[in-house]
DNA sequence: GGCAATAGGGTAAACCTTTACCTATTGAAT
DNA sequence: ATTCAATAGGTAAAGGTTTACCCTATTGCC
């Protein structure tokens, strides 16, 4: 493989005034600096990471490493995400992505330490919080979705709250006032935000949310847990004052809320409206009519997580909100007047 | 940070013999190795990768370049078979997802080489024809989920004729006689192999495939395409003689398919049975009933595509076709005697 | 003319690990 | 007693890049 000696040798020049002209730093004549581009060009040079990394004893890539489960698209929005902006700033990208297997998390945070990795980024998929204190290999941590639970840290979250919030007011602007809910588990972090959000614009509505109307749609323990959406749909679906709109925990409880309301006869949106939360988009825009829902800023908070790596933790901000998104599509229109 | 000469120094002999020591390779009597571990685990020592790559003169790191949509979750799981395949083998992945921009493309193919990648993978998410050749920083490239148009090199492909072949055969078992298709766009490189696949056991079995039963659910160039499969299904299915039975293309297209059935009172699988492909499991196990489909094998395409760049370029076979799998789920039933 | 500044360039050490080659001691076999 | 092999270890070079420090000749200015 070509090196810089070569270039070096073959111009008659020194190893300094190769690296310097190639790194763009004047250093040489123009009919010099001219020569050497054109060997370098010409013999396909590219000065090796590992010799460069040595010199100084620390890299440009920054560690990333997912608590990552395959069944949602939203995984590799936050990678492009963090991709892009490390991508902006020279920075190169380690991935590790791992289950719940925390052997492999121990093996991908010796990676990166073998790697000198100047930061990472530690990403879920849900909100959550983490109990474990990981022996990182770098002081420059920043999580992405998830916080410690102690409060520690540096974090990027998505504004749930605002997202429940973007939930009920629309429907509460098309005029609806009769609205069930149906939710993630309890337990999960994400849910009282949400749910705050909602209450805060009905009050502000004067519209109150009846405990019959408000269900979890998922059981059981995270990550093992079990949609029970469907079921309980139907169950508030059939009630004699039924909602004329739903709010959904994310899109999978939309669709299944969605074949409910099909079982039943239903159409959306004339009969039920209907909102998710989350925007993935195999369900939002492969359901008819098309679903309108919450985004969640996947690869925003991807960016914004590298982002504050490179900053370095010299920045103060332990917590940095990341605004989600209405995107109206066909689900949601104006209760039917009785 | 420690480095191996830390421990050398403290415990009394030379690097060499500390190197060799974690390495595992017998050399000093086993007080030293005992003392050798011992220091090594206080300090938290971490042998730098760049420090050993460079001695090398080649990396671990494998390329896997992607051409990865982030609006299906396949792409993780072909990470994640890649992933554990090369930890299975102590190799290391670099990481690179691009879209359509051939800079970022080049980029990182720039990046592999200043890694001294030992090889590389280039995934693609839908079945391609690869048209431009690219300069690759090694000859040891495998293609997954494509291939190159000109029929060179070495390839992953899943096996599209297999899985057509499963669609057809689950409902012809079931008793369907009179089956609808609706299909990818007749452009799309897996269309034709797995409506073969259809094709094949329709024959098998006496069974006509009448082309006003045969419909594409998709319309458009690749990558802005647009599915039209709700229209297509709806008017396939106020036929007089409508099929009792469709096989749709993706689980998009069975998902629109689902919503037109529904918004003409027809129940699945009682009125109509629907078997999808590629198990996309936010719909496939979001729906109610749960989504029969044919799984694209996207793990064990990156996992063997990353096996095959480690056997090397001596491995002879250049194309390696993985099975599909059906997953049986609630979607298909016998047809309702008339 | 004298002096400083600048352009254009070179030298060699440092980064950390691995490994080819070498030495010394011990035990056993001839 | 000599030889051989194995054990336990050391020495130093190599791998490719960057950079602190040094050198020389030319130019500009007073």
């Amino acid at each position: 493989m070509a090196k810089l000696s070569d270039i070096a040798e073959e111009v008659g020049v020194s190893n300094k005034t190769v690296s310097l002209t190639l790194r763009g730093i004047k250093c040489a004549s123009p009919e010099i600096s001219r020569q050497i581009h054109a060997v370098s060009d010409r013999i396909g040079y590219v000065p090796s990471q590992a010799a460069r990394d040595m010199r100084k004893s620390h890299s440009d890539f920054i560690g990333l490493l997912g608590n990552m489960v395959a069944t949602t698209p939203h995984t590799v929005e936050l990678i492009r995400g963090a991709q892009d902006e490390a991508l902006a700033w020279s920075r190169r990208l380690l991935i590790g992505t791992i289950d719940k297997d925390s052997d492999a998390e121990r093996e991908f945070l010796t990676m990166f330490k073998a790697h000198r990795v100047s930061g990472a980024v530690y990403a879920t998929l849900s909100r959550q919080r983490i109990f474990h204190k990981f022996e990182v290999p770098t002081e420059n941590l920043v999580l992405a979705n998830c916080g410690f639970a102690d409060g520690s840290g540096r974090s990027i979250l998505p504004d749930d709250e605002g997202g429940g919030q973007l939930q009920a007011a629309h429907l509460v602007g098309l005029g609806h006032r009769c609205i069930g809910v149906i939710s993630l588990a309890a337990s999960a972090n994400a849910t009282n935000l949400r749910l705050s959000g909602i209450r805060s614009v009905f009050t502000e509505h004067g519209i109150e949310l009846e405990s019959r109307f408000l269900k979890e749609g998922v059981e059981g323990p995270a990550e093992t847990e079990n949609y029970i959406a469907f079921e309980v749909a139907k169950e508030m679906l059939t009630a004699p004052d039924r909602p004329t709109a739903i709010i959904c925990g994310n899109d999978r409880i939309a669709l299944l809320t969605f074949c409910a309301a099909a079982e039943l006869g239903l159409q959306v949106p004339s009969d039920l409206s209907l909102v998710g939360f989350d925007d993935f988009k195999t369900v939002t825009e492969g359901l008819r009519p098309e679903l309108t829902t919450v985004k969640l800023p996947y690869y925003e908070m991807g960016r914004l997580a590298v982002q504050a790596v490179i900053k370095g933790k010299t920045d103060q901000i332990l917590e940095q909100v990341v605004p989600c998104e209405l995107v109206e599509r066909g689900s949601c229109g104006p209760p039917k007047l009785t």
